[in-house]
DNA sequence: AGTATATACCTTGACAGGTGAGGTATATCG
DNA sequence: CGATATACCTCACCTGTCAAGGTATATACT
């Protein structure tokens, strides 16, 4: 596992709530901006990110349903619940507090 | 487990590291200063520092000796090795660019 | 003498999350 | 007709964290 890897495992699911918040989105689409955002830092695999939508799914974070495409593949959406956007929150507010805590252990520069 | 648990998932290895880099230690002491840079930030739970040090020893970032303590509680010491270094070195310019790429994702200010 | 606290070490087993590898299906372009 | 893009999904494996358990020495108080 790389090193980006294994932070992706504490804000996996603050990035999927981040895009969500900005309306509706699916899987593929969701993997792609990812990537455009980050500038390719960072590359959500497939795998993690489908385990990602059965958790939060499960833990009431998010909802989804089957789009209505008349043509192409089908796409699940998902939607962020109210839950969702308070564990968004406090994610968000925890990644401030641990960049400081680990730019004192680590360095900032 | 807690979110600042998972992000020690990447970084428990540097943070040991970067204290090392400061002269040898060993695990008491290792994780009290943890407490006391972090300002409680961060608390490094004994069976991950031990398990770190097997892992990271395993490794060749560090090689342990035991101290000639004439009283008291025995302690191992460890030092950091020119592979550690190496590795430290990296460790910290990759989180200089994962704080970059998580603030473009769940925010920054 | 007993007990509480601080110092100091260690291992094991359970658990959770990331991911490689595999799979399915539709549409387009050369 | 094969390659590529879009779009979904699961399973088995691996790795790191950590609760819970253990050992031992020294000091301070009762």
């Amino acid at each position: 596992m790389t090193l980006s890897a294994d932070i992706l495992r504490g804000y996996t699911d603050a990035i999927i709530l981040m895009q969500l918040q900005n309306g509706d989105s699916y899987g593929y689409r969701i993997s792609r901006e990812v990537s455009r955002i980050s500038e390719g830092g960072l590359e959500m695999k497939e795998a993690t990110l489908y385990t990602a939508f059965r958790r939060l799914e499960g833990a009431g974070m998010i909802s989804s349903y089957w789009g209505d495409e008349m043509s192409g593949a089908r796409r699940r959406y998902y939607t962020i619940t109210e839950l969702g956007r308070e564990k968004l929150r406090l994610d968000r507010e925890n990644w401030q507090q641990t960049k400081l805590t680990l730019d004192k252990l680590i360095g900032g520069q």
